[in-house]
RNA sequence: GGGCGCUUAGCUCAGUCGGUUCAGAGCGCUUCCCUUACAAGGAAGAGGUCGGCGGUUCGAGUCCGCCAGUGCCCA
């Protein structure tokens, strides 16, 4: 790149230019040389990338970028992967509605599959191996999309060490950790009521639930004591009647005390069911007394297991009721009612059991409607199931005590930022009510690397779990064979049978610093970079993303995964509703970049405070392109005085070359000495700032300089970039135009002006690189050797001492009440001034007087008189010349 | 129902130890200025009872309590 300022400044062209001499030079490779203590290393949020692109990626992860870019220049090597989540459900709906197809595991393979080229309706069912090809054809172009947004925005990331959750290495890195698990006796099997999606049919995980709203009846039903007499429950799922074995009631509820230890018979069905006594009914509700069904709700699942009731299961995994009653539901009438309703969905079945129920008199009084909280998996759109099946779990301190307190003390350990995040992780792992559910019934993810041995007639034996070598991960217990049996054995009586079940997603990515850190595979590379510094996510998947990753971490390395949290806010809209796709009010990216180029996006989210939700504000895109122009132009003037200097060859000598700092290989020729930067003793030069007001600039740039530093250790680079900023403008505005007449002059004044122009500017972009990495590089490229990026972060003592800085401050306020006095004369600011008149104490004066020819310069101020008046604050009289 | 935030100018937001950097910034608006870094620019101006009430204090945007509104997390 060639030095000097161009004529016109311009950010346009300025992505492609440096992106690629960032690639060309390998400015933000990972030096692996270096030792833990030198590296910092950044545990990168895996974006889903079967979503659209969204402002939403470019915020947070600008946020991650800006912290990178400091601690590099403060001389850290920075190791700062990244990763795509291509793993999972999402996918898996991406391309069922991509190509038009869906996962048939009957469908046998087929050889050079080619998917519908337009979406077939209905869907094409196609084999499990082929319809992960698609999805690995699908997410591949997805993530070359988001590796395109995220280089083009400058995020810098060394990209040799990408990864994505469903490759090879995640695979084996997840599979791994299970049978670690499995081995420590963390991972475990159990055929237990879960959580159940009926359209997905998958378990999910209490990770993935929400609960919403939803109108429903409370349905009176009478169920009848052996008395003789009735007792009445209310229930808004009158259609799990059949699956009901108990009621209960509060211990303390009087109204129902000598019914305890009863039984009674439910109403079609004629089961004889107990009466009990729990402490989670509530009395309060509907009539105190509640039917227990296996399975209404998570309720259900409590007293079921608590109170030891046998299980009378009627739900299918479709989401229909069985076709067969439940084998000891045995009186011909409830039978006969079951098969009224066999088969159906549970509206249908609520409405036809209903009909039933009025007809035999059992249902009192007509339904009344409410509103109550179901449960849905957060993907899914029709309520959750809780449905008996073997499942894998994963110990998280849902079921024992001690676990969850050392996963509590982890959440004390690790460092927040913002600091009241830690309580969101804290509440959800106080409220755990079980272990991980870890297996899901679907297809495009990482196997859950086991097989079971078969018995004599083919059937499994789920207690003879048979595991992989280490070695031979990742396996695919489909069509890999466990030691000691042949492929051919897969299903065969005395043979064997892989586990058809997927991991969670989130059990691959909440391995994401073992994956990133090479866990087992480079030791080396983990040495240096493992329990990485921070984790920035979100706030919404603290309860998933983050949490699990304490888990492994904890489970498997006895330490925190990272040493910080570094928690982002959320994009709203204008009207401060979040933005996702659903609503509709997605703003996208690319054109943002192509609008104002990649500076002014992040000027945007740099704006944004850590933690906080900051609402899309386009006018401050514009904002940051303004600024990024200003920093741009204020360099070809700063230089351009430099160029017009009579001793241009002593300001060369002064002027630091590439150090010969071999550290790395690939940034041998970046990398500058930090002593050498601003023309200071140290390269041989005396510093040439002399004036008063000169020196009164270096005082407020080492404040600046301070103030900075502290806000980026403190993660806190909002502020950083508003103190910058503002000193940007009071330095344009104030200094600038103050020196601006003696910066031209050819004399000592004259150098010591420019010499403080260029300190400042050296500082300025470089404090500015980490937010505007394109126009910093850009501008630093016109007189500097070497990416910005890897030059050091400025620091205070490079900085000439002495100053006082009242000395521009007072010019300053001088100059500001001169051009007021134009503006509201309505007269041009080049307009002389026949006389200024300034009162003031005597120190202000004092510090005024010592920029008295500057100040006069810059306001064209032909006759200044200063009066001294103690108990005045700086005023000032301004005669103009006459028009 | 419990927990955690937020509420400051028309808009978006700063405001760190309670006190002459405390009432601020930018945007928007109004006025002026093509001046040799910058007209996609610059200079200036107007605007707010700091959500409400009460308390602590010599002093509260800041600390405490209650209330209202709003958002999120969890039941």
């Amino acid at each position: 790149m060639g030095r000097g300022a161009p004529e016109r400044p311009t950010l346009d062209g300025l992505e492609a230019r440096w992106g690629a001499y960032w690639e060309a030079h390998g400015v933000y490779r990972f030096d692996r040389r270096r030792g833990r203590d030198e590296v910092f290393s950044i545990d990168t949020p895996p974006p889903t990338v079967s979503g659209s692109l969204h402002v939403g990626h470019v915020f947070s992860y600008t946020h991650t970028d800006l912290i990178a870019r400091y601690q590099r220049m403060r001389g850290r090597e920075v190791f700062y992967p990244m990763g795509w989540d291509d793993n999972g459900l999402p996918t898996e709906r991406r391309v069922q509605n991509y190509f038009g197809v869906r996962c048939d595991p009957s469908v046998p393979h087929k050889e050079n599959f080619e998917a519908p080229a337009t979406p077939a309706e209905p869907p094409v069912p196609v084999g499990r191996r082929n319809f992960i090809e698609l999805c690995l054809r699908l997410t591949a172009a997805d993530e070359q999309a988001f590796e395109d947004l995220y280089r083009r925005l400058g995020l810098s990331v060394d990209w040799r060490h990408s990864y994505t959750t469903i490759d090879e290495r995640c695979r084996r890195a997840s599979q791994r950790a299970f049978l670690r698990n499995l081995a420590r006796g963390e991972a475990y099997q159990a055929e237990a009521p879960c959580l159940w999606d009926v359209t997905f049919r998958t378990a999910v995980a209490q990770a993935e639930l929400e609960d919403r709203a939803r109108p429903g009846a409370y349905h009176r039903l009478a169920f009848a004591r052996s008395d003789g007499g009735t007792v009445e429950i209310e229930t808004t799922r009158p259609e799990m009647l059949a699956a009901c074995v108990a009621l209960v009631a509060h211990p303390d509820d009087e109204r129902y005390s000598r019914l305890v230890g009863s039984t009674v018979r439910t109403p079609l069905f004629d089961a004889e069911v107990p009466v009990l006594a729990h402490p989670l009914a509530e009395p309060a509700k509907g009539t105190g007394i509640a039917m227990v069904c296996t399975f209404g709700d998570t309720a259900d699942v409590t007293w079921w297991r608590e109170l030891e009731l046998p299980l009378r299961p009627i739900m299918g995994a479709d989401g229909r009721l069985l076709a067969e009653a439940p084998a000891d539901l045995d009186s011909a009438g409830g039978r006969a009612a079951y098969a009224e309703l066999a088969g159906m969905g549970a509206n249908g079945a609520r409405r036809r059991i209903a009909e039933l129920l009025a007809e035999s008199g059992a249902l009192i009084g007509a339904p009344t409607p409410t509103s109550h909280a179901v449960k849905f998996f957060e993907k899914g759109d029709r309520p959750l199931e809780i449905i008996t099946t073997r499942q894998w779990y994963l110990r998280n301190g849902g079921r024992d005590l001690p676990l969850r307190a050392e996963l509590l003390d982890r959440g004390v350990e690790l460092a927040w930022m913002p600091e009241h995040m830690r309580t969101r992780y804290s509440n959800w792992v106080e409220g755990l009510n079980g272990d991980w559910l870890i297996s899901r019934q679907r297809w495009f993810g990482v196997p859950i690397p086991v097989w079971y041995a078969l018995d004599g007639d083919g059937r499994p034996m789920y207690d003879r779990v048979l595991v992989p070598a280490e070695a031979a991960l990742p396996i695919d217990p489909a069509t890999d064979a466990p030691p000691g049996f042949s492929a051919s054995q897969q299903g065969q009586p005395g043979g064997f049978i892989g586990d058809g079940d997927v991991m969670d997603t989130w059990a691959t990515s909440s391995l994401t610093p073992q994956i990133a850190c090479g866990w087992e595979e480079d030791p080396d590379l983990f040495a240096r970079t493992f329990p990485m510094d921070v984790r920035p996510q979100a706030h919404e998947i603290i309860r998933t993303w983050l949490f699990s990753t304490v888990v492994r971490a904890h489970l498997e390395h006895d330490s925190l995964p990272w040493r910080r949290a570094a928690i982002s806010g959320w994009v709203l809209d204008p009207d401060r509703k979040k933005m996702s796709k659903s609503k509709g009010n997605v703003v996208t990216p690319i054109g943002l970049l192509e609008t104002y180029g990649a500076d002014a996006v992040r000027y945007w989210a740099a704006s944004g405070r850590p933690g906080t939700d900051t609402a899309f504000d386009e006018s401050q895109i514009k904002v940051g392109r303004r600024l990024a122009i200003k920093l741009l132009n204020l360099t070809r003037f700063v230089l351009g005085l430099a160029g017009a200097e009579a001793d241009d060859e002593a300001a060369d000598a002064a002027r630091p070359t590439a150090a010969a700092d071999n550290e790395t290989a690939s940034s041998s020729s970046l990398r500058r000495r930090p002593e050498s930067i601003g023309g200071n003793g140290q390269a041989g030069v005396e510093s040439r700032e002399t004036e008063p007001l000169d020196l009164a600039l270096l005082a407020d740039l080492g404040v600046l300089i301070d103030g900075a530093t502290e806000a980026f250790e403190a993660f806190d680079y909002a502020r950083a970039l508003e103190r910058t900023e503002r000193f940007l403008w009071d330095f344009a505005d104030n200094y600038v135009e103050l020196v601006k007449n003696r910066a031209y002059r050819h004399d000592a004044g004259g150098a010591s002006a420019r010499a403080a122009l260029q300190t400042a500017l050296d500082a300025l972009q470089r404090l500015f690189a980490p937010f505007l990495p394109y126009a910093c590089e850009e501008a630093w490229s016109w007189w500097r050797d070497g990416s910005i990026h890897r030059a050091p972060w400025p620091q205070r003592d490079e900085l000439r001492a002495g100053g006082d800085p009242a000395v521009l401050a007072a010019a300053a306020e001088v100059l500001g009440q001169v051009r007021r006095a134009k503006s509201e004369a309505r007269r041009k600011l080049r307009t002389p001034v026949e006389q200024a008149h300034v009162t003031a104490p005597v120190e202000f004066l004092s510090a005024l007087a010592a920029a008295q020819p500057d100040l006069c310069d810059a306001g064209n101020i032909l006759d200044l008189q200063l009066s001294a008046d103690s108990d005045s604050g700086p005023t000032v009289q301004v005669q103009l010349a006459a028009e």
